[in-house]
DNA sequence: GCTATATGTACCTTGATCGTTACGTAACAA
DNA sequence: TTGTTACGTAACGATCAAGGTACATATAGC
């Protein structure tokens, strides 16, 4: 849970697991999205890891990389607990549209 | 986006925003909650602040911090681009209660 | 074996971050 | 006004993170 924090919070690593969502990509492809240099991104992907947010596949010279997303659904858990708060202030701020709200709330 | 997970990323102001879930606290009252000092506290509530997550409000010498939680839905929205991914992983795990688990997720 | 390709690691530098102690400030209380 | 309480900020040292360059490793193809 630190670890999976402390991976999200650099822009780089989002960026990674943003074109991971689309499927399995390697090393050197995730390197040309990014505006650093390969070696930064090797770090990157470990960061990510030992995070638990990324599967490693090697094939031949390649490193296959791939979307893990367990961990984010620890993060959805524990941001979970201020979820109500923070729909109770927009459904105050949104009133005429409550009802539809309500509806969806009850279900989680 | 970034100064909110930048934010979250820290235990400490974790822990901060789990005390402020209850309701509004001094900076004396959280700072007695941490292992760290003072001072330490007033700096990642400057931190908080920045990102956001709280607001601050005096009374007489006392500073009032209460949840923001806006904030937070931001990171929920950014989240639930990956939310599908990680639920149809926990189905196939458990597929006995895909049906519940299909209910819930129809209506996000 | 030799070369090219793909990737990770080591090492260095720079800038941010975390914690501490010391100090400044504002509001009450006597 | 003097002291006390409740904060914040400044300055400092230590640690950590992010980037780059240079190098090591491993596989494929010849």
């Amino acid at each position: 849970m630190e670890a999976v924090l402390q991976a999200l919070s650099d822009e780089s690593r989002r960026t990674m697991l943003e074109a991971l969502s689309a499927g399995p990509v390697t090393a050197g492809e995730l390197a040309a999205l990014l505006p650093i240099a390969r070696p930064g991104v090797s770090r990157h992907l470990r960061v990510l890891r030992e995070a638990g947010l990324v599967d490693v596949r090697q094939d031949a010279q390649r490193r296959i990389y791939s979307l893990r997303p367990e961990p984010l659904a620890e993060v959805d858990a524990w941001l979970s607990r201020y979820r109500a708060l923070w729909e109770q202030r927009l459904d105050a701020l949104n009133t005429e549209v409550t009802r539809g709200k309500r509806e969806r709330r009850s279900t989680r």
